[in-house]
DNA sequence: GTGGTTGCAAATGATTTGCAGTCCC
DNA sequence: GGGACTGCAAATCATTTGCAACCAC
């Protein structure tokens, strides 16, 4: 979740201003709907949610106000496999990385402060100045890797033994 | 680039094998015509180069061809703040990771063996089987950062002595 | 006031897909 | 031979956009 409102939209009217740009009825709206889920979740989730809420804003709107949110550092675009881009809030200073297993499409979070303080090192080494980043892991999970293991040795043993 | 193409398509071919798919004539021009790109590229782009070189491969087998070359190692998916998948050729062992300037849209590639072998680790205490990897990160470059200095500077120098 | 915003629906544009004919193993 | 593969063009589908009405500041 997106912590209290309060501080959220204190965050996003900031960065509104910041850019000249409102903060409008509509965007409360979004934003307070976000702030309502802790899961990833993509542009049209956000619209059915409202529209089960009885809010009347457009799909259009959604889309032009997701952006915002990200630069505004409120959310952040989460790796998807998938084609519908894929967003996840940003909670305070609690920031994680992803593993995606390629097998199961499982999702597992991790957060490690050394891999933070090297990323920040290694920008520092090339000038650069980072404002976030993503690291994401393909592989495969520990279920699937078992599994993927328990096939090769049966296909092994198959090819040893005897023929089909 | 995939470096010299004996390798490339003996990989290819392989891994076609494992999957029980066949290493056709389409797919090698393919191949072969990424195997002569190093810089990033998207599916357009083979697509023209190889209508340019005379060659009949459809946009299609080329959109199925990609995600192949993904999955067998040879090529990855680039960042791409844009819309169109972005595929950059996979250089034998030689990895590495992106800083990408949310300004201008520089890529900068970097690799850290230091970075790799924390990830490793991080997989590791996740009993997660690491297969391939993505770092992003994301800021501005040194240039961007130096003009958005001097426009701050400019707007408070601006704030505090005579008005506009 | 007046410029940014919104809603709608039409437009876009990358990627996918159905199917008949073709090719690799 | 038979299942994979290919080409084509039509279909998808998330996202974007033009424009007139609207609202925050």
């Amino acid at each position: 979740m997106l912590g209290d409102d309060k501080s959220a939209e204190g965050r996003f009217g900031e960065y509104l201003k910041e850019q000249d740009l409102k903060f409008t009825q509509d965007r409360r709206l979004i934003l307070r709907e976000i702030s309502r889920m802790d899961e990833h979740f993509h542009a049209e989730d956000v619209v059915e949610r409202l529209r089960g809420r009885g809010a009347h804003v457009s799909r259009a709107s959604v889309y032009r106000t997701l952006p915002l949110l990200v630069e505004s550092g409120l959310l952040r675009e989460a790796p998807s496999p998938e084609k519908p881009s894929h967003y996840e809030p940003v909670v305070g200073s609690e920031h994680h990385d992803h593993m995606v297993c390629t097998e199961c499409g499982k999702l597992i979070e991790f957060h490690d402060p050394e891999l933070e303080r090297l990323e920040g090192e290694i920008c520092r080494r090339a000038g650069f100045r980072p404002r976030f980043h993503k690291v994401e892991i393909y592989g495969w999970c520990e279920e699937c890797e078992a599994r993927e293991a328990g096939r090769m040795e049966a296909r092994e043993s198959e090819g040893n033994g005897h023929g089909k």
